[in-house]
Order: structure tokens, then C-alpha cells, then sequence
DNA sequence: TTCGAGATCGGCT
DNA sequence: GCCGATCTCGAAG
């Protein structure tokens, strides 16, 4: 793994889509545990009404509005950390969603933080990732392309197009009719497809 | 295999 | 208060 090659910041001055695109097949590394990027995500910005960064910055979402090359950690639903690199124009608040991988190395350390898990499943889907890999808040805002960062991202083998497969987003309420998922054909690791189901209010 | 509900809490309206 | 870029388990087909 050492010799992978860090991907350097202007990999990320990029329109969302093509950074997306491109990420599929690198490697997402955080201590002794790597994993390949087989399925993420793209939200672009300030003009996506599914994106955090849709109503403006907040604390939460500061991390978006700054330079690309940044991760974006946040905690949802009371209980999951989710990845994203922030891309495109400077304060624009574009983002790629890290949701699927394939762990290529520290596979025993990350079946340690997903007992029970098959292998293929160790980082299969946004918050599953991050528990494979030991992300959480903490990682708000680390730069990604640096080497002396715990969290960086590495050159993968480069995935052909007619590998690409696109396909609406998943979880989010609006716009989810974009074809903004993408992954590599045939993938294992790749989460399955489940459309946006809105959750019944509690009841006594 | 598919579907539905619960878990659990921070951020924003 | 309300609701979420989710996951898991249990029940039904």
C-alpha cells in the first residue's frame, strides 16, 4: 500500500460529477485499514435541495464551504458517521458521499469493529464504512491530500467508463430522481438500491 | 427475498 | 419539537 501515490488537491477543483466519477476505484485510507471506493455519491452544493449545505453554512457544514480536498464528517440519525470530500469551486459546498468500499487492507482490524459482518458486507453502505475504517467526528475537516494526515486518499486502479454504472440517489426526500449514485458494475460491495421510505411518526 | 419498524440524538425550523 | 445522505432485526411472501 505504500506505494500508492496521495491524490493532490487540484484532483478535487473539479465539477462534482467528475470527481465523483473518478473516486470510484480509489483508496480511502485512516490508520492500518484501506479500503478501494466502489459506490459514492455526488451533492452539488448551495443549489441541491438534498445537500447539508442547501439552506447556507452552519457549524455543521462549515467544512463544505472551504477548500476541496477536505473531509466532511457528519452524525445522523442519532447513531451514524458519513464521509464526503468536499470538491468543486471553492464555496460552492459541493461533496462526494463515500457510501460503499471494498477493504483491501487491515481486513482483521476492520473485522474487529464489524463483528459478524461478512467481509464484503465490512463497508458496504455509507455508515458502515466509516465504522470499518474508525471514522467519526473527529475527522471533520482533515485534509485528505496530505501525508501526514490520518485520513487520506490514494490512487486506485483506474476504472474504465463502460465499468461505471449511474443511478438515482439514495435516502435523500428531494431530487432523489438524479442520477447522481455511482458505482462500478458488478461490485460486491456496492449497496443495494433502496428508495427514500419516509419513517411513520411514533405512536404509544 | 422483501418489507416495516425501532434505535437514538444533534441540528435546524 | 421534528426529522434525518442509516442499519439491523424480525415477520411475512
Amino acid at each position: 500500500m505504500g506505494q500508492r501515490q496521495l491524490i493532490p488537491r487540484p484532483f478535487y477543483d473539479r465539477p462534482v460529477l467528475e470527481v465523483a466519477r473518478d473516486l470510484l476505484g480509489a483508496v480511502l485510507v485512516h490508520h492500518d485499514v484501506a479500503v478501494r471506493l466502489t459506490e459514492v455519491e455526488a451533492y452539488a452544493g448551495g443549489h441541491d435541495p438534498a445537500s447539508h449545505a442547501f439552506r447556507g453554512p452552519t457549524p455543521r457544514n462549515a467544512v463544505m464551504f472551504g477548500p476541496g480536498g477536505h473531509a466532511y464528517v457528519y452524525f445522523t440519525y442519532g447513531m451514524h458517521f458519513c464521509v464526503n470530500l468536499v470538491c468543486g469551486p471553492e464555496a460552492q459546498a459541493s461533496a462526494v458521499l463515500l457510501r460503499a468500499g471494498e477493504v483491501i487492507d487491515g481486513i482483521d482490524c476492520a473485522r474487529l469493529r464489524r463483528p459478524g459482518a461478512r467481509d464484503r458486507d465490512l463497508a458496504r453502505g455509507p455508515a458502515r464504512l466509516t465504522v470499518a475504517l474508525g471514522i467519526d467526528r473527529a475527522l471533520d475537516g482533515a485534509d485528505v491530500t496530505r501525508a501526514d494526515s490520518p485520513l487520506r486518499v490514494l490512487r486506485g486502479d483506474p476504472v474504465p467508463d463502460e465499468q461505471v454504472r449511474r443511478g438515482p440517489r439514495v435516502g435523500v426526500s428531494s431530487a432523489a430522481e438524479l442520477p447522481w449514485r455511482m458505482w462500478i458494475d458488478g461490485e460486491p460491495t456496492v449497496s443495494t438500491y433502496r428508495p427514500h421510505t419516509p419513517r411513520k411518526p411514533r405512536s404509544a
